[in-house]
DNA sequence: TTGCTAATGATAATGCATTATCATTAATGA
DNA sequence: TCATTAATGATAATGCATTATCATTAGCAA
């Protein structure tokens, strides 16, 4: 991607404003009120494109499709709401899970998923 | 699935003595050592059956084909090796999680994947 | 403003895990 | 042992996210 077009501007605007990891969808959906003609081509594209250039990193969570949000290189965690099925970031760690390994095994790396209900859903909603 | 089939035996033996979670590719190449005719279809299909009948459960890490293992009904974790890709079960669990979430969230539920090397390959190999 | 060509939009193609199909095999009750 | 029919094995079909294709559009340097 050598050029800046309305459709790059437009999908790395979006994921950073939305806070959080959109899924390609969403970041169509999203975009589509910058640039109505955006493509489900072109947003794949661009998420490739701006995964290379390490402005983005993808996130997975078990059984899920990949979403998108800022590559900040901070160590950190997802909340995923089980109502609207968001995923957040969350800051917060517990630190080293050495201990919880058997021994034996050496514990290099972790992920956590926190799973319940978000505060727009827990709103009286 | 009505019938004790050989085949049924046979897979639902190399899960259990596996001691953790294994892919369905895995199950094929185990339970063939016992059934040398086993098909990959039977697989899945033994593998639904096994489900439906909570006897095993499936385990999803995050970008990966699903794993199966007991039903044991208790909660636990799982660890990957990198160097093998094997998966296995973590009893540790550092407790309500709830600490971590932002304000406003409430947690009910979560999942902890460590990564890391394994005994084995830790073993000078 | 113009020309070059990268990027887009629309959609067909791909990859791959899983499921369906169907002729054949084998488990089970009589 | 036999008949019934569920389960199997081999393989084609499916579902679906992602990627490739290609004619058209639009950045950008001159």
């Amino acid at each position: 991607m050598e050029r800046k077009t309305r459709q790059y501007e437009a999908i790395l605007d979006v994921i950073a404003t939305a806070g959080r990891p959109l899924l390609a969808q969403e970041v169509l959906d999203l975009a589509t009120c910058h640039v109505p003609s955006l493509s489900l081509a072109t947003v794949y594209r661009n998420l490739k494109a701006l995964q290379s250039e390490g402005r983005i990193k993808s996130v997975v969570l078990p059984g899920q499709n990949p979403r998108y949000e800022l590559e900040v290189h901070t160590h950190h965690h997802y909340f995923q709401c089980r109502q609207c099925e968001r995923v957040f970031d969350v800051d917060a760690c517990p630190g080293n899970l050495q201990m919880m390994a058997p021994s034996g095994f050496r514990v290099e790396d972790h992920e956590i998923i926190l799973y319940g209900c978000c505060k727009e859903c827990g709103d009286g909603r």
